[in-house]
This record gives structure tokens, C-alpha cells and sequence, in this order.
DNA sequence: ATAGCTATCGTTAGGCA
DNA sequence: TTGCCTAACGATAGCTA
């Protein structure tokens, strides 16, 4: 009956430990769509559990895709040029890096669990559809830029392979 | 005294709103943490919004890096060939969205405002020292591949201009 | 596992300094 | 505005089927 006081620290069995996060992730994105809704937000979330197959979309596909573009803008590093100077140190370092992560078969990426939300503001936002279609193509062009990245990407990576 | 029962709409109020915004958003980041430790996630969270100058990350910058190179898997669009295929089309229909954006001074990324929580299983994270600094440099590493692809936006941007 | 069910705990709307 | 305050209201731990 009732509840008891929260103890704040991992829950140590496993079933407990899962329904309380199915309980508390929908409590979350409950609390998500009613600030949205008061607050005249738009937001998104991204959820990675072992639970699942894919990732849980809120509060779905589209709206996810569109947020995410929204995040280019997020600050990552103080500057480009140090990192891009040290590369050779990097580099190295990654191959170190690499080896000890082989060679402890870290394979937690399974496991992984990320929720992503984002909001803007939509007080003003009361865009013509046209505008609305408009702004879309422009995320769509950044998200082909994404995809370049990655190709580019997955490239630098079969080449320091060998 | 107490409280009223929420009237599930947008607040009229103008800075009732902003209150309401600040209270809803600790109270969410608040369960964020819970919910981190009772379940034995890692968590982050970014917040842009017209309160502040930049986002607000939680639980600060550094996790807020990591965990978002996390998200690289997440899916995008069904296929990137089609896309590139496209690339004409496509950039004349940017061509066209972007005049119209221009035309009609959208500006409203000023007001932006983001989430973003991550989070990873760390049940069986207890990974030494070392890997965990081996992780953090091939997380950098990604770092540099994102701000290579940030150059080569701008650069495609410039390119676009003339 | 998953879905109700409440007693109880936690959150917060509205008021006041 | 920004921070307490406290009565309601809402979320949920532990239980049951």
C-alpha cells in the first residue's frame, strides 16, 4: 500500500529498477508534453534502452528529425585550430586509446540509453505554411550535410585502419 | 494560498509563463537526476531559451559533449543516396526557401530553446581510470570530424553565396 | 513482464515579501 | 523580477491479480 520514501541511490534489483524506469520516463515525457503545452514550446525526446529495439521517438519521428537539426549551433569546443594543430598528438593518443579499448572488449554501446528534447519557442512563431515548407527544406539540407559528414567520416576511418 | 488545478493551455500571462518555465524546467531536470541515479543512467540535458544567453547545460558542459557524441547512430533519414541524388533539385529548392526566409526576416532562432539528455546504462560501467580516459579521447576525437564538418559547411555556404 | 490500485510523497500555482 | 511559503494537486512505490 501507498509508497515509501525514495532512497536516492541505484536500485538494486533489477525488475524494481526496470518498472521504475518505465514509470519515471513516462512521468518525464508526461511533464515534457505539459510544458509544451503551457509554455507554448516545442519539444522532442530520444530515448536508447535496453528495453526496446530502437530508440523510443516522442513525440514522433518528424518532429525528432526537425528539433535535432535545430542543434547545430551547440557550442562544442573553445576552438577548431588547437585541436586541429595537435592532430598528430591526437592521433597517437587515439591509437592508444583504440588499443585499450580493444583490448577490454568494451562493447557498452548496446546498452545505451539517450533522450534528446528540444524546444523553441512558438509565441511568434505563427509562420505561414509556406514559410513552415520553406524552413523544412533548409533542415533537409543540412541533414544531407550530416550525411556527407558521416561519409566523410566512416572514409577516415577505413583509412587509418590500414 | 495552494495551488489551482492546471488548465492544460498556453499561459496568457506573460511572465506567469516565464515563472511557471523556470519552476517546470528545475522540476524536470530535477527527475532527470533522479532518475539518473535511481536507475544508473547517465543523463544530460541542454536548454536554450530567451532567459538566458547561451544554453543552459545540465549537469554541465563536459557530460553534455560526451553523451552527444553518443547520438551519431541516431536514425536520420532512410537513405542518404536518394538524397544526394537529389542534390539539384534539392538546391534549387533551397535557393527558393532561402529567399523567402530572407524576404521575410525570420530571426526567431534567437529565441530558441533546446533539451538534451543522454543517457547510458552504467551498470556494469565500472570501467578503470585508464579506459575511461582512452573513451574520453576517441570521444574527442569525433569532436574534431564534427568541427571538420562544420568548416566544410561553412565553407559550401560561402561557396553557395556567389 | 504488465496493468491497475491507493496511500503517501513530491511538485507546484498562487500569494506574499 | 526572484525567492520563500503552503495548500492542493499530481506522481509513483509497493502491492495485488
Amino acid at each position: 500500500m501507498g509508497r515509501r520514501k525514495v532512497t536516492h541511490q541505484l536500485i538494486a534489483d533489477n525488475s524494481t529498477r526496470r518498472v521504475t524506469f518505465r514509470k519515471r520516463k513516462d512521468g518525464l515525457l508526461k511533464k515534457l508534453k505539459e510544458l509544451t503545452i503551457l509554455c507554448g514550446l516545442r519539444a522532442c525526446a530520444i530515448i536508447y534502452s535496453d528495453y526496446k529495439e530502437g530508440p523510443e521517438l516522442w513525440p514522433n519521428h518528424k518532429e525528432v528529425r526537425v528539433l535535432l537539426n535545430r542543434l547545430s549551433a551547440l557550442p562544442v569546443e573553445k576552438q577548431t585550430k588547437y585541436m586541429m594543430d595537435q592532430k598528430d598528438l591526437m592521433n597517437r593518443m587515439i591509437q592508444d586509446a583504440e588499443k585499450k579499448l580493444e583490448k577490454e572488449q568494451m562493447h557498452s554501446r548496446a546498452m545505451e540509453l539517450g533522450m534528446i528534447a528540444s524546444f523553441k519557442d512558438m509565441r511568434d512563431a505563427d509562420y505561414s505554411e509556406e514559410l513552415v515548407k520553406a524552413a523544412d527544406v533548409v533542415e533537409k539540407r543540412i541533414n544531407v550535410i550530416r550525411e556527407r559528414i558521416k561519409a566523410v567520416e566512416s572514409g577516415a576511418a577505413l583509412v587509418k585502419k590500414e
